[in-house]
DNA sequence: ATAAATTCTTGACGAAGTTAATTAATCTTG
DNA sequence: CAAGATTAATTAACTTCGTCAAGAATTTAT
């Protein structure tokens, strides 16, 4: 029995919108500051933060932290306040459910993870329920809070093709699903309002409102690990792909003597830098099929020459891709980030190297940020889109 | 002495823009069609129009045309009136200025040519200044239409790294201009109010408004010729880059061991299929230093092996970068076009086959449409970017 | 103290768009 | 062929949102 998502954000009003996500996104700030930087009229900024202030969304801080305080009346800086609301962000992997519990502000309080034991769709969604029950009904740190009442939004991430619009997993590989609703499965069988969206999409929305991608207009997030994977923010708006497919850095074919890729393309960066295609070269070079990536890794870093350069072809492809990304969608920023990150120092200066010779004329000037994200982010921008959902209470 | 451009067209509201735009690219239609494409109330696109009509801009039709006629009050379907306004557009290339004059439709009126003497700004500022002077001088054919009068704003369509916000030519290799403030120059050598465009940016202008980008949100320009440009248009926006650089598909670098591009990179698509890269492979192939483009064309036609793989290996190249273009920004559709498209029977199949095989997933339906553009498409271009002007009066 | 600066609040006003009712023009049907 | 059905366009009253201008609050500078 899906619980009806209570409009209780009282955003009614474009303005009303605009004002909470730049005090959401861009901390405390005044009043002043809000209509500078949105231009709206410091009058309509007063109005639309009052439904906010007496719903307890926001609240005004004292005016101690004034850094140069000149002359005039102090400003009363709006924050959020973040225990106000609670949200449920699930990652879906292969073997394992990640969860967190987090506030307005994506801040993680509370966190659980379920192996899974089947990859039926009975199976997953009855172990999410569980999961989220269990997050639910856990303490929370600082206060007593009755999660189970506060908390009415639930983001789910998966990999793979989702239509985040309708719910519905098209089609992902390392469950084996195809045309699965499983939104609608998880509104009955959580009694939360689910949205669902693509991980790495998640993971951007996440970037975009409480990381690298604050304030930044135009960005990418790649993620580099088991896959390679991307997602792409382009006028303040998140790709989605015409056919549901954009940002897939993974599949940009770098290398037309290459490796053939799952994918059916060939030469793909995926085929090249991802720790499978890293391990089977590794494998190859050290002349020793059962060495593990911890030893490769190892002896890379000691200093092992052809195994350095098997770790450098990966920096290259990758570098490669990122050349085309950002000549093709030219992004402020790119964030790097994923399981892969852990061994940055081996893939780094050649990905550079590699991403400064391609990038063209003054689209070199687009910012490389490494960004090791733990696993758990990965829930943490499932609950990034539960947040978005304030916003947009219709639809999914 | 610039004129000021005078506010002609009554556009003062949100939802007047909408209402002028859906008429203006969707062709004739009627009010509550109107109403229902937009989402907005037919009350209000009522209001909205009647500024327009009574400023001439916009016309009812007679009833006529209606196809599945039914029961009801039949629609008044509204068109633009073209001849309304005209456009100044200019392309300027290394060694000539093409110049246009269009209605609001876009559709050519008047066109012109000139030689370039030189590149350097004064000499170029006079001879469009003297194109401008020519093209608003001449005869309209339909009407005796004082030109001069009815054309307040230009467009200026230049390859290289263009400011449109500021009209700056920031670099433009071909005529080797930095910094240059052209917009203003020409502001007050022709009396026009200028819009400085990149050539492509403004081609994608041109087809967002009235060509293969009408009703799609999401879609690409790729140019083949001399050089290899694109633009994309990403949820309805022009991507501009946050450098300035954007759409670059001839820079996306997709043959590790291919040929150095004068871009300073490697393998880029530029410097494996524009007409100076397949014209100095097919003179190795054929072991004929002097062989002429037209020559090598003819022979691949007639069934020359060696030389048909030349250009089937510049498709190759181009199906790549057009599978990066696709699986990064997921457009619906991709419009191919620039001169090189006349000898497309060469490309067409390898380009398509090895898209094909390298678009990820779904990413494959997206649609190639081959354009071919004659030359003045490109003044075209220029004169749709002066037309958004009218959308905002302001800025540049 | 008085002036100047700056933030925030308030209420009148105005612009833009909605809904609901009305008028208009055509087709359908007994 | 008149009455009703159906769709399009218009009108008028109302709602909503945000601006403007004036003023209150609270500080520093002189």
């Amino acid at each position: 029995m899906p619980r009806s998502a209570p409009a209780r954000a009282p955003i009614t009003s474009p303005a009303a919108a605009t004002v909470f996500t730049t005090v959401l996104t861009q901390g405390p700030v005044s009043r002043v500051d809000v209509a500078r930087r949105t231009g709206l009229s410091s009058a309509a900024v007063t109005k639309a933060a009052r439904p906010f202030i007496e719903a307890g969304y926001l609240e005004e801080l004292a005016a101690e932290g004034r850094i140069a305080p000149g002359a005039g009346r102090p400003a009363n800086p709006l924050a959020v306040r973040p225990g106000r609301e609670y949200f449920v962000g699930v990652k879906i992997t292969g073997d394992e459910l990640i969860g967190v519990v987090t506030d307005l502000r994506a801040d993680v309080r509370a966190a659980a993870r379920r192996p899974l034991a089947a990859r039926d769709v009975e199976h997953v969604v009855a172990a999410l329920a569980g999961l989220v029950g269990e997050l639910l009904a856990g303490p929370t740190p600082d206060e007593a809070v009755n999660l189970r009442e506060r908390a009415y939004c639930l983001g789910v991430a998966v990999s793979g093709d989702v239509d985040r619009a309708s719910g519905v997993v098209r089609y992902s590989p390392f469950l084996g699903w195809r045309d699965v609703p499983l939104a609608e499965l998880l509104d009955d069988a959580t009694g939360l309002t689910t949205t669902l969206e693509n991980d790495v999409k998640a993971l951007a929305v996440a970037e975009q409102w409480f990381g690298e991608g604050v304030g930044v207009s135009s960005f990418a997030l790649v993620t580099v690990g088991a896959g390679i994977g991307g997602a792409l923010v382009v006028n303040g708006e998140l790709v989605r792909g015409a056919h549901g497919v954009a940002g897939e850095i993974g599949h940009v074919p770098v290398d037309g003597g290459g490796p053939s890729c799952h994918c059916g393309g060939q030469g793909c960066v995926e085929a090249i830098a991802s720790t499978e295609a890293i391990l089977t070269r590794a494998r190859r070079v050290a002349g020793d099929p059962v060495l593990s990536m911890a030893d490769a890794v190892a002896r890379a870093r000691g200093g092992d020459e052809p195994l350095r350069e098997v770790f450098a072809g990966a920096g290259h492809a990758i570098g490669l891709g990122l050349a085309a990304l950002v000549n093709l969608a030219g992004p402020e920023r790119v964030v790097v980030s994923g399981e892969g990150v852990a061994t940055y120092d081996l893939f780094e200066e050649r990905i550079r190297r590699t991403f400064a010779a391609q990038a063209f004329g003054s689209a070199a000037r687009c910012g490389l940020v490494i960004r090791p994200l733990p696993f758990e982010e990965w829930a943490r921008g499932a609950a990034a889109v539960a947040i978005q959902r304030l916003f947009a209470p219709r639809g999914r």
